[in-house]
DNA sequence: CCATAACATGTAATCGATTACATACCCTTT
DNA sequence: AAAGGGTATGTAATCGATTACATGTTATGG
């Protein structure tokens, strides 16, 4: 394997010096327009390739932005992570993706951009903790949240869904539709989204002057056996909810499935709603009541807040907070409750 | 922001050259154990990250690997590419994705390869064209397809599931069940797995001596909504197949949710069996009978076919294909025919 | 006690692109 | 005609880590 033709080469061939063929190709200084054309067509004709470990070592910055990211197979985050990759292709970007279970600390991801793997680096995964000590390091780097956020701590940018909206919108479907006994399938705890849309639901449960028991607030962590499990739970219930409102798609389905298994019907017996909008979600059967986020434009978003970090290191410091608007579909997971 | 520590400061600290200190870092060549530390230990102090950048330039290797990848936000792919990470990351690799249709061409690929991006790429995009006039020069390259691979072309290396294996199991249930009549969903035309698996439908057939009715060989392209469109296909014709063998399990599910919306029963009145095994499979109502693919262990394996690739060039030229076993996993989408 | 090997470490070139600074040329202006 | 300005290009330093080669030091064998 020969070497790959370098900028000398070029040089050789159109018969001017590096920094000449430098900036030919970079189309920056004046170069004469005739220089220009015999300088492009010596590229072409060596099959000229730029050497990015050489640009990056010079300018110092890679043109590759980082995704942390907890489960790059969970088609929630890929689908965010799909976003991204779109806006960052367009600007000439490269993505990198990194499993936030081997990179979780404020360190790892100072030490990510430090050592020249990426400029900029967006995290999908909320349980990052900055460290106390040196907090004010990560606010200043080129770092974006999307989707979940730090808990409990101000000042990082990020790009989420409105999700105390959200979780509002779906108890006020189910009070509408006359349900008084509303139970709560929950996410991970710890999870920002879990306490985020459980404080919302407890809310609009008090405003609407509804019982919140807190036998109806189930564990779950998103996935459909979770789902499953707490519809096992609903099921020896001796006063059952007959609204269920799941803080994921996934555990709607996982809940309706068990139901169904066991005879319950949906809606006619139990009213579900999901959250997420899944593009299953209307072909379930029944088709899947929830919130709609826009998974692929929080990624889109968060590329593009990055991009505009890293443009301009100084625009853009403290909190910026991108709430993104989500969307009740009704659809036939859920109905008038009984009495 | 001040410069990041360099091996500079690591050797002024530790009062030794630089070359000691990477030796020291790199633990190869002798170094003594007494200045091993006193390295270890500076650069700790400095809080030393190599740069990668200039790593990369000085050693021609860019310590990642590129996935090209059609379509980051289908489940199927992401789950690939999350088997693809785990072992990219345990080997200290980092991975970076490209949307396949963005660059699609060999040319576009050797760049990447060329212009130290990247050291090796995992293509999960079949529909790669080598062209005819320099193909040699991509078979040389640390090159593996992943699921799919490019059709009529050999020498390549390549991870996939047993496609044939698969179709011929699920026609062969259906077959075991009863039905007489059978319909096949494809895949996008001119994909490869359309073709293989369609192939096997087809021998499968014949092998039994039952009808191969192309009216009853639907396009789809592998999504809910072709699903959908082929379950209308169906309802239109007059004589209509009692099994339905769909090459994605979100067909399956396309066609499903379909025809209960039309009153048809699954699998009262049609059986119907879907390909992958996706996770959902088993939540979905009646849950899907399928073929099981080892999805995320194609992007395990073909990842460590390229490390082994990346780590000794020679030993694995040409031809290298890796045929991963599917499995039949019977649910409750298929039943006996009725006579 | 000297020659030689084995080991430890330092010096400086290298990877390839960019760019500050220097140079050279041509044109205008006074 | 000299000075100054603009334009185009070249020279060489730089980014940071690695490593061939050189050097120095200690141990071993005769």
């Amino acid at each position: 394997m020969t070497r790959a033709p370098s900028v000398k080469d070029v040089a050789r061939l159109a018969g001017v010096s590096t920094a000449t063929v430098s900036r030919a190709l970079n189309n920056t200084d004046t170069v004469s327009k005739e220089t220009r054309d015999t300088v492009l067509q010596a590229a072409n004709e060596v099959g000229y390739q730029i050497n990015h470990a050489a640009r990056s070592l010079r300018l110092q910055r890679t043109g590759a932005v980082a995704v942390l990211i907890p489960n790059v197979g969970n088609p929630f985050f890929s689908e965010i992570l799909a976003g991204i990759e779109s806006v960052m292709t367009r600007s000439g970007m490269n993505v990198l993706i990194l499993d936030s279970k081997g990179t979780s600390s404020q360190t790892d991801i100072a030490n990510y951009l430090t050592s020249q793997r990426a400029d900029g680096i967006i995290c999908l995964d909320g349980s990052l903790k900055p460290d106390t000590n040196n907090k004010s390091t990560l606010l200043n780097l080129p770092l974006v949240f999307g989707c979940e956020w730090p808990a409990n701590e101000s000042g990082f940018s990020s790009v989420r869904s409105d999700n105390a909206r959200g979780a509002a919108l779906a108890i006020e479907h189910l009070v509408s539709l006359g349900h008084k006994k509303i139970a709560c399938i929950k996410g991970p705890v710890e999870n920002v989204l879990t306490t985020e849309r459980e404080k919302a639901v407890v809310d609009t449960l008090d405003r609407y002057e509804l019982p919140v028991n807190s036998a109806w607030f189930i564990d779950g962590d998103f996935s459909l056996d979770s789902g499953s499990k707490a519809a096992k739970q609903w099921l020896l219930m001796d006063d059952r909810p007959t609204g269920i409102f799941c803080s994921s798609d996934l555990m709607a389905i996982g809940v309706i499935a068990e139901l169904m298994a066991h005879g319950i019907h949906v809606p006619d017996d139990v009213s579900v709603i999901g959250f997420d909008d899944i593009d299953i979600a209307r072909y379930f059967v029944p088709a899947l009541t929830t919130i709609r986020q826009q998974t692929r434009e929080l990624g889109v978003e968060a590329a593009v807040a990055l991009l505009n970090k890293l443009n301009d290191p100084d625009a853009d410091t403290g909190t910026t907070v991108r709430l993104l608007e989500v969307e009740l579909i009704q659809r036939s997971s859920t109905g008038p409750a009984l009495f």
